[in-house]
DNA sequence: TTTT
DNA sequence: TTTT
């Protein structure tokens, strides 16, 4: 379809330990859960309420994927960027089921840790300081930046030495 | 929990005419099937190839209800601004189950009409000229804000006394 | 023009305490500084690099102004959410000049603090522990929440009992 | 800084045709005006008004740039995902001037035509048919990813050969 | 079930 | 002027 977009924003905190599967072909794929929550007063009562969310997160891009390994821990503070996609199954009685995700995977996924949590044993030294990662992180050059009064930012992203593998599964 | 953000954003056309309910209480929900896809070339066969995501987008928001209900037809290209949220119910077995959906309601979701289909018979006439809609658009008047248990949500914009000039800049 | 869409998304640091301005009839107008940042790597030398971005931040929203007032302060992370606004006004030797400003205001805007900085002295506790705020926070109703399957989620934008002045003053 | 973000999303439209640069080494830069509008009815007076923005947008990545250059024209509706950037100059009298610009740069941008218009010549076959692009369509192969100092960044939805059963029942 |  |  011409033009369309599917993109997720969440902050929030993670609900436990990430999962980190591997493919049969060795890639990996880490599991998250992402709690989000709003607060709000009653009117009637006047009493503040609250409402939370849980989200299932689930990172196909593989230099994510090391992120969460390395660094992403239960009660982490994390911004993700991802897309919404919805999987179907088959539970134990042979009906399909549906879930729905919160999917990582290729150039448009972000994983940014927004706190120092999960960062610990100095771990976080491979990304530049306390900086848990954002997707922008892995590797780019920016030999000769725009010389000229444009913004170079450079390459953005630029130039992925590694194989892309951020393919979609099912 | 501290500084959460959930929200979704789409563009993509609606599969069906939605469906529009109502509460006892008189309050309509509508409900959309978005979709979304997704091209690239295959690596190996070097063939086009296409992936289709179907998002269930569930309208609590009064305002953007309306909206739907007029403009909103099949086919339609969209842009919606909401919150990911899943919901717990009982299959015929007695089994839980969970669905996942896209949920309009409240101040920060949108939905605004990206083509002009959909408006037909000229509606879109009372949304100033081929415009479907925009959360800041249907807000009616704002002189009597809701005073009623429906979202006001209004403020969007509000009103403007000063005088502006937007031409175009630098 | 039919459906169009401004939107900012901000995560960053504040870089000085807010300074909180009132228009002629009262309502309050706060300017923040937030800076965002980039590292990479450099491709030829290897070395870290890192870019630091400056964004004005102008709120209208009375209620996030309050917020604003109260809870942020240098240092804080904020989540920001805003319009892209472009104004224009003349320098000492009567030339027209630009600035481009991330703008909150009315419905669409959202403020949320993502650290426990500047909540000193226990003010948060106004806004439920730890929650510097976020724009869905002010007082919402949901009586008597969607009783059937439909996911109340209530809070989202209810009712505001409050008068929106979210309007665009300067 | 960790954990910052820095995002802008625009649904408009182009202003003008594009301006398409080259930099001493060739990479391809456009320049893009893009309006955005609200509107709203004055609480007063009850009338319609409507106000327009216009965004600079700059794009550097250069699978977009030919996206910019083969299909965007005036008129042309579209959904734009890119950074904030001020730039500092200097006017004739050597003054400092700043000048924000939404940039359009490696992995995190994206731009998405959202109609027909701009496709004309059946340039957009080369896209899939009708399509005006995405940045997940530029990128044509991954077979050998590119060795050069363009951003792949291709990867996105990438090639999907692989046998995955990421069932998390939740 | 949409769209191209 | 922030943050790491």
């Amino acid at each position: 379809m011409a033009g369309s977009v599917n993109k997720v924003i969440l902050v929030g905190n993670v609900g436990a330990d990430p999962e980190i599967r591997r493919t049969q072909d060795g890639r990996p794929i880490a599991n998250l859960r992402i709690a989000t929550s709003e607060t709000w007063r009653d009117r009637n009562s006047g009493e503040r309420r609250e409402k939370t969310e849980w989200h299932t997160v689930v990172v196909f891009n593989e230099g994510l994927c090391k992120v969460v390994e390395q660094y992403v821990k239960k009660g982490a503070k994390l911004y993700i960027e991802g897309q919404l996609q919805t999987r179907k199954w088959q539970d134990q009685q042979g009906q399909d089921r549906y879930s729905t995700e919160v999917v990582l995977q290729g150039f448009n996924s972000t994983l940014t840790m927004l706190d120092g949590r999960g960062d610990g044993g100095g771990a976080s030294s491979g990304f530049g300081g306390g900086r848990g990662s954002s997707n922008n992180d892995y590797g780019d050059d920016y030999g000769a930046p725009s010389p000229s009064s444009a913004p170079s930012r450079g390459g953005g992203g630029g130039n992925f030495s590694r194989d892309l593998d951020d393919d979609i599964p099912f």
